[in-house]
DNA sequence: AATGAATGAGAGTTCATTCAT
DNA sequence: GATGAATGAACTCTCATTCAT
């Protein structure tokens, strides 16, 4: 799942890179979307095993900038095929939907840091702890967006430290 | 080209709502894909309309959240299904076809006035102007890829306004 | 459409038969189940053209014995392609469907004979005529059933013949 | 086998309503088709072991009628899963593979009792005994197929007793 | 003997693109 | 210039069959 451009990723291109059968992707995927659950879960799983005693910074700021480059790697040891499948999974826009996706380590974690930001007064409290994460997360994914569509033609990891650290520059109280 | 879901925007849906035949249609545009220049054509063109005598800000910094807004007012303008023509576009990724992007307006514009930023030592300067213009781009796309990827459930022009009030903030000296 | 062997009748069958693309068939049916609509709609019409002006014995059973003649041609002049289709047609269950089922002429126009025999006390009345025209539609299917699954080995007309000669038998008062 | 829709009835299907794994199915039958001659074999094991020292009334026509309901009511008790097997399997054309057909209970045994209705002067002879057993087997099959294709939603020994009332009618002398 | 993961041909369907009218 | 019927490659998904364990 490393060598695609920015396109469809069929079926076939996926079974083809990881050669097995297109049967054998349907033995174990009930159709082509439960792909995604299956990736998200292992994005969930690998952050969490990576940020494990790691996020103890007093700065939350910091903990937030090193969450932010643990999911970073995550995409990066994948190739941009995995970010090709994170970008095409449809978001989520009813509010009941909503309620669903924040049970995700990916979005739960950050909002933690960032609310315990907030009341040690590291981060701006004007606005929810809430918005602030929307805002993480939806920067986070412009980056890896970016990357993917340029075919992975620069460093993501590098760009994506600048990105953050104005991120966390602009939330700073 | 205003009401479709974000995933499939085919050649049939853009006739039928243009009200002109498929024949029609390939007798304009050689492929499908030749529809963006028209549409990166249209937007730069619009954006050049609407900030006419807009940024006369001495704050520099005021003028590129003016300018952020008027470009995302053009995509809230013609729906979604635009946005999505913008996100299927693929990027350049060797320098050369780079260099052609920048003569864009929707880059150029954004960054003469960052130049102009730092030069009145408004921006940061500890990092290059063609950076600050990517991550502002980045930015821009990446709320509205979010937007448009959640079939455009929430108001566009709301949140732009608040990542890009951080995004200033971010990069003010 | 003529020579298959009984067993699925695919898409692709019917257009290399056809001599038309997949694309084409597609352009005029909406999904391979329409074909049926179709094709029962054919039926019909050659049935009410065939029959015009020729039901007009005196005795109602030899009435039903013509139209079940007239019918069995349109499936012989077109070979058992078209008995494959008309068998994989699925049939109603639920009363509702029935309701519709009956609007057809190869189901109302039987019925009608049926009827207008038993007031002229040529037809047995111990059993309704919607009865009699189910045995009788039953009946007709089983023929070409058997036909089409023997891959059209025999002559169809002479064997129908002769099941609707005992049939008349079978119902006459 | 029980409760499938008409249909397809897939190996796995079969399998898992059997308990057994797909492989110890292939250990057993050489292929999907196998199972056909298997149910067949059960079909006439079944009709043996219920007629015997049934069929004894002085009319013929009566025993006939018993046999036809006897045979029904294999189906029912299997559901019309066993009836989607039995009409998919592949019937006779070539006058060799009828040769074997007839040495099945199901046909010889029919076939028996109108020989012999034919011999006591009960039963039509201007039509030979063969013809009337293929009518005989035909109208069951019809019966047969239009239930199950109506996913097995009226009574079928209920209608093939009227039905087969009416056939013996038709045939009686 | 028994298992079920693996296979791949082939099903229905979509859609960018062509071309005769 | 404009039309839309026609094309066919490519898509997702199914399922009879094989085979290492």
């Amino acid at each position: 799942m490393e060598k695609y451009e920015f396109e469809t990723l069929t079926v076939r291109m996926i079974c083809d890179s990881a050669k097995i059968s297109v049967g054998t992707f349907y033995h174990y995927f009930h159709e082509k979307n439960d792909l995604i659950s299956g990736i998200l879960g292992d994005i969930d799983e690998y952050i969490l095993e990576n940020i494990e005693g790691k996020l103890k910074s007093e700065d939350e700021l910091e903990n937030l900038k090193e969450f932010g480059m643990v999911a970073i790697k995550k995409v990066t040891n994948n190739g941009y095929g995995l970010s090709v499948v994170i970008n095409s999974i449809p978001l989520p826009s009813t509010p009941e939907d909503r309620e669903k996706e924040v049970e995700r380590v990916f979005l739960s974690e950050p909002l933690k840091i960032i609310k315990r930001g907030q009341e040690k007064g590291q981060i701006v409290d004007e606005i929810s702890a809430e918005k602030i994460t929307e805002m993480f997360i939806i920067a986070f994914r412009g980056v890896v967006v970016d990357w993917a569509r340029r075919s992975g033609s620069y460093n993501l990891e590098e760009t994506y430290e600048q990105h953050i650290k104005y991120f966390v520059r602009a939330i700073r109280k």
